[in-house]
DNA sequence: CTGAATCCCTGTTGATACTG
DNA sequence: CAGTATCAACAGGGATTCAG
């Protein structure tokens, strides 16, 4: 399916683009995968906080626990003292790296020619 | 620049993907952006707001202004009763075609194996 | 001490009006 | 028709507290 030719025969509804939003919507959920796409091994919760800036603990969390009901990250706790959960990316969420990537190829090439006034 | 090669050392302000965030991150950025590119011409707030689906007035008014601040669009006001104002994606919007088929596509791909319980 | 849950606050977004 | 105003709901940050 091409962007074009679709006008106005696809619904909103039906667009897999809308899909696409509910997980990667919001302000955290790109530089997350992105980050884990990257390390590409279990990262412990501290070091992945760390890694993606100055997210907070509350929205980490909220949103580790949501890509792995979706599939795209495994959570893995050891039950040792100091406590230890490891993060992972999985198959499925390594699959991102491509789209995630064209992304930021976009914003490389583009991005100077954006008008930042707005910010 | 790839996504990897890039381990720890880029920092999450440096990376491209992060000033991405700020255009795209939202609900409603991307179906606007997408429904302007595929339509490629000039098209009314009703209309667009009809194709986009079920976006209220306020946020398509406020999503079409910051696009318009960036360049991605162009907003042109008619002196009529009634009002008409034509909105367009504008050049540099439309190189964002490309990318968003990535996302289009990933989500045809891979979507069905994302477990929606979480929805 | 790490990971995470809770309370409180703020800014954004949604719903439903109403105005030019 | 296009946009605004008002109010309600939610996302997200900061600090604190809790469990292991």
């Amino acid at each position: 399916m091409t962007l074009k030719n679709q006008q106005e025969t696809a619904s909103a509804s039906t667009c897999p683009m809308l899909q696409f939003i509910d997980l990667i919507a919001g302000k955290w959920a790109i530089p997350i995968l992105y980050r884990l796409i990257v390390m590409d091994r279990p990262v412990r919760f501290g070091e992945l906080q760390r890694a993606v800036g100055t997210i907070t603990q509350k929205e980490l969390t909220r949103q580790l626990r949501a890509f792995e009901q979706r599939g795209l990250v495994r959570r893995t706790v050891y039950a040792e003292v100091p406590p230890r959960v490891e993060y992972q990316i999985t198959a499925l969420g390594s699959t991102l790296q491509q789209p995630l990537q064209q992304l930021a190829g976009w914003m490389e090439r583009y991005g100077d020619q954006l008008n930042r006034s707005a910010s």
